[in-house]
Parts: structure tokens; C-alpha cells; sequence
DNA sequence: CGCGGCATTGAGGTGCATCAAAGACAGTGG
DNA sequence: CCACTGTCTTTGATGCACCTCAATGCCGCG
């Protein structure tokens, strides 16, 4: 797919199971007046796909060229509920996308701007060193405008978040979308985890 | 439990699974400076325990008093790894927990204090019906604090809010924690699904 | 070169937080 | 029975963090 397009929509009908192997992606919901809610990024190695309603909760949404590896509806049914372990893994992600929902709920509705951005820097650099990249430098497949509607702030307030821990020395813009963490103990304490 | 006691707190070495049969349950994360978010409030017929780590990630506290099934950790582990039906059940559980922390996150990302009530009292509403209770009267066993820091507001954001909606008619305050709604559709209006 | 989308920066406005105070209760003890 | 205390709720006045509006610069692309 290329970037920009759509895997699916919030209330098409549901059931196919994705697997992300090249590109990022953002699952996001809508208000009726064109608020808009990022749910999460998700990059490859990541899996789409806990519906278990008639239709998608949420929007898909490529924002670099992607690569997907779709699962029918149907045979992966049969195949899950034919194999525990998978359920078991699956059961796994979910949990830990739980965990991350969570924490999202936190940063949503307790902290600041520069803590938002601190904290969504921190766990980008995470999941880098996840994948085995490096955890200093972490590239930005979203725009400031998706990164915004992730943090629940605006564009500019995103713009002028990241000014500030560029000023103050955490971190370096190479380029619009790679950030290089100058500190990392810093960053951490900024985003005020606990 | 009595009320105000806690059954763990957030880095306590997990494991347990508990199914409350009785009473109402907070569940909440705190930064270090006092600030909290309450991830969702949990009743009777609720489920807590998809910990899958060593630690709990928040802090589960008794609204009420309440009655608790405890399962133990590891007698638990065996007797669902034993039963694949149990644990696609709380597969089940698990999506379905998600999904609710998604349109949380929308209401913490993007929704306006009126929104955020009015939201909250939809869902609760849809829960007493689940309960084969009348959805018109709603109990709420948390204080306007702990509703404050469930939508991400101040306590007096919250009582200003309770206000508005009674004044406009949308609501009746029979007590100050049981709600009459008087029209649930201007309350879904308000709430902005979508 | 000119266009359109994205990012940054500045100036000003606003929704909600903060600060302050008073009312409504329940519990407690005299 | 009633004063006393602490907790919760409500309401008002004020302030600020972030939003809104506006302008400019940057870059890729036809």
C-alpha cells in the first residue's frame, strides 16, 4: 500500500487480521466534527486485527509505504481456535497493548505538553532498541499533525514542545522526522514516568 | 474489603486474578507528584488480572465495600493453560477492555468537559442495563474526585459540569451520587459518539 | 518557477485549572 | 440532643497552559 492510504475504516465490517512487515501505520477514531484520536502507531513486526465486533472500532491508515501480510477472516478463526498457544499468544499482545492503552490514559489526562512529548519520544526510542536499531537516534514516520492528534494537543503546540527540548539540549533534529536523543536520563525525567 | 482499603498497589509483585461479586472497584495510576488517572472503574461481575507482568501496573482500590474471588496465581496459570475455552474467554475480556480504553483515550484526547460527563454517563447507564438494571437511574458509588481524575478534569470541573447538564434539563440529581437521566438521547447527543 | 503541504513562530483568546470560601452531611464525643 | 470536626460538594473570582488565528519559511514536485 502506499502512504496515505486506508487498510480499513471505523464501521467498515470486520474480522481480517493484518500483519504489518514493512512501514508504519496509525490506527486513529473520529468525532463527528472531525476531532480525530490516534490510537497508537504501529510499525512492522506488529499485528491489527482484535475486533471480535461486527465492525472496526478504528481507522487504519498507512503513513509510509506499507507491506501487510492479511489474514481472511474465516481460516484464521478455524486456524486460532485449532491452536491454544496462538490464542495464548494473542492473548499476550493484547495484554501488553492494554498495558499501553493505560499508560496512554495517564499521559492523556494528567500530563503536560513537554511531558506528553518527553514520554512519546521515550517509548518510540523503546520500541527502536525493540527492533534492534539504535535507541539515540529514532526516526518520525508521522507528521507533527498525527503526532498532535496522538498527544491530544494541536500542531503547534507539538511544534513549539519540540523547540523546547531542542533548546534545552535533549535532544537534536537532523532532519523534520529524526530526532537524536542527546539525553536519555533527562528525556525520562521529563516525561515523568511514576 | 471495607471501603477506601486497597486489594494491590501499583508495583506490587502481581499474579492474582480476582472477580469481584460484590461492590465497586477503582482502578488508577499516579505520578509522582500526586497526580492520578483512573483507568476505569470496575463492578460486580468484573474480572481484574491481566497482569502478565511481575508488578501491577496500577492501583486497585475498594469504592465500596466489596466482596472478592481471589485465584490464586499459580493454581490459575495451570487451570487456564488446561483450558483453551477460559482462555479465548479472556481473550474475549481482554479486546473487549481494549476497546474501551480506546474511546477513552479519544474522550482524554479530544473531548470537551460536558463531553467527558456525559460520556462517562452513557457508559455507565449501558453498564447498569448489562446488569438488568434500569438504565434511567444511575448510582455512583466514586466521588466527584475520583470522576475527576477518571475524565481528566478537577473536581470542580466536574461538579460545574454535573450543573450544567441538570440545569439544562438533560439530567436530575435524586442524591448526590444517583442520577436520573431524562433524556438519554440529549445525553448522547452531548456525549458526541462519533 | 510556482504550487501545495508541512513546520515553525508570534500574538492574542479561552476553557479549564487554581485559589478561595461557604454550604451540606455524616460521624463522634460530650 | 447538639456542638464539633472532617470530608465532600458547590459556587465564585482569577490565572495560565494550551488553543486559535495569522504569517512566514521550507521543501518536494509537476
Amino acid at each position: 500500500l502506499a502512504a496515505g492510504q486506508a487498510l480499513f475504516c471505523e464501521g467498515d465490517t470486520a474480522g481480517d487480521v493484518f500483519g504489518i512487515t514493512q512501514g508504519s501505520v496509525s490506527l486513529s477514531k473520529t468525532l463527528g466534527d472531525g476531532r480525530r484520536q490516534i490510537i497508537g502507531f504501529l510499525r512492522d513486526g506488529d499485528f491489527i486485527g482484535f475486533a471480535q465486533s461486527a465492525t472496526w472500532a478504528c481507522t487504519a491508515e498507512a503513513l509510509t509505504p506499507v507491506e501487510v501480510c492479511r489474514f481472511p477472516a474465516e481460516p484464521f478463526g478455524r486456524f486460532s481456535a485449532a491452536h491454544p498457544a496462538l490464542e495464548r499468544r494473542l492473548l499476550g499482545i493484547a495484554t501488553s497493548e492494554l498495558a499501553a492503552a493505560q499508560d496512554q490514559m495517564l499521559l492523556l489526562g494528567r500530563k503536560t505538553s513537554i511531558e506528553r512529548l518527553a514520554s512519546f519520544l521515550v517509548r518510540l526510542a523503546g520500541r527502536a532498541v525493540a527492533h534492534a536499531q539504535s535507541g539515540d537516534s529514532v526516526s518520525l514516520p508521522m507528521t507533527r499533525g498525527d503526532i498532535a492528534d496522538h498527544l491530544g494537543l494541536t500542531v503547534e503546540t507539538v511544534s513549539r514542545s519540540f523547540t523546547m527540548l531542542r533548546k534545552s539540549g535533549v535532544i537534536e533534529l537532523a532532519d523534520t522526522n529524526r530526532v537524536r536523543i542527546l539525553s536519555a536520563a533527562r528525556l525520562r525525567a521529563l516525561a515523568g514516568k511514576e
